[in-house]
DNA sequence: AAACCTATTGTACCGAAGGGCAATTTCCTA
DNA sequence: TAGGAAATTGCCCTTCGGTACAATAGGTTT
């Protein structure tokens, strides 16, 4: 069980209800995730957070997922704004006014360890996490690049500049450029962001 | 809830171990995902799989996920073949053996419509985006730009030059790299192609 | 009114990016 | 074995990207 449950939201009556739900009701109540980084809590601690409030700082949500695990409650969800707040850390997203047998759900499910995650958002994660994949030889790129100029382009692909590319393949720059100017010319385009653009489908 | 369950597995125990702890005498049983996708089932009906078969076919799998929640289920887990199989599309991943409490709780999850990931494999997933955001209007970074950084922040994402942003937007050159210095402090990020993965998320 | 923020632009500097021209090496094929 | 493609690199040049140091103007807040 979670050491501690912490409830974030400028609202008494959303902290009402979700106490009510989830038969919560000595839970510590904050008003926003910057008190709960600056006074500090129990590690591992279960934070349920309203997205109502403006204003919120990455770090803030970096450092608060960091030492307890955050459910991200909105009040208008989105599988963008879902997506972010998982990526900062936060181990649930979900309707700030899900149904108590959701909530209760979800507060089930992230206590064991999981995490709960919508399907649409699910599908996204892992639809980038594919895209992300290292292009491999037997994709269509292949056949237009050589080996190298494959390794160049993965690694361009995690935003590198030529010198650190040079460094990653230890090669000189010029041969960076070398085979980049290469790769322009068989994908038609004329610099580095025009062909990012190309390969992740912008 | 779910239309249907089918249980997937060569081990008569393991079946009824699953029954069992789900309460779900009368659940259809089959002997590998070949056979559901042979004979089909009702549609989002919930399919547990049991992965100690061998010789399982990306495409099987892909299969199954299309029609039906598939919930996989290993006899020895571990991250990379949980995340092949979240890729593919299950919406569930956990050890064949959990306990009953374990396996409810991720039968109801995945039943209300949502996806019981542990925790390790979510940290590895998101990491995949390295410390990328995507942002959209939704997400709070965005709303971090002003107007102005906005229209600049959306010509980039066409992938034009400072000198085309200038006159698309009428406005210096110099205006542009004002406004886009601003955009990376606030972001984060050293140049415009690492904005471009922050935005587009690779 | 003073303080402050945003948008705008100029000059100037520096490093990164991209490419022309040319040379060398290695490896594979006709 | 000669020819060719791929990889490598150097030198030099141009353009682009990003920033430091300002300055001006309009709007908002206190």
């Amino acid at each position: 069980m979670s050491d501690s449950v912490i409830l974030i939201t400028a609202s008494p009556a959303l902290a009402d209800y979700w106490a009510d739900s989830l038969g919560l009701q000595d839970a510590v109540r904050l008003a926003d995730l910057a008190a709960l980084n600056r006074h500090g809590v129990a590690a591992d601690s279960l934070v349920l957070v309203d997205l109502a409030q403006q204003h919120v700082e990455e770090q803030d949500i970096v450092q608060a997922c960091r030492h307890c695990r955050v459910l991200a409650l909105s009040s208008q969800p989105s599988d963008a704004e879902g997506l972010y707040w998982l990526q900062c850390g936060a181990v649930g997203y979900a309707h700030a006014m899900s149904t108590g047998d959701l909530l209760q759900q979800m507060f089930e499910t992230v206590a064991a360890g999981g995490t709960w995650v919508g399907r649409s958002i699910m599908q996204q994660l892992c639809a980038r996490f594919g895209s992300r994949l290292p292009v491999t030889p037997a994709s269509p790129l292949a056949a237009k690049l050589s080996e190298r100029e494959l390794a160049v382009v993965e690694a361009l692909r995690q935003g590198k500049a030529n010198k650190e590319i040079a460094r990653l393949l230890d090669i000189s720059e010029r041969t960076v450029k070398a085979h980049l100017t290469s790769v322009f010319q068989k994908f038609g385009v004329e610099d580095r962001l025009q062909l990012l653009l190309k390969l992740t489908g912008g």
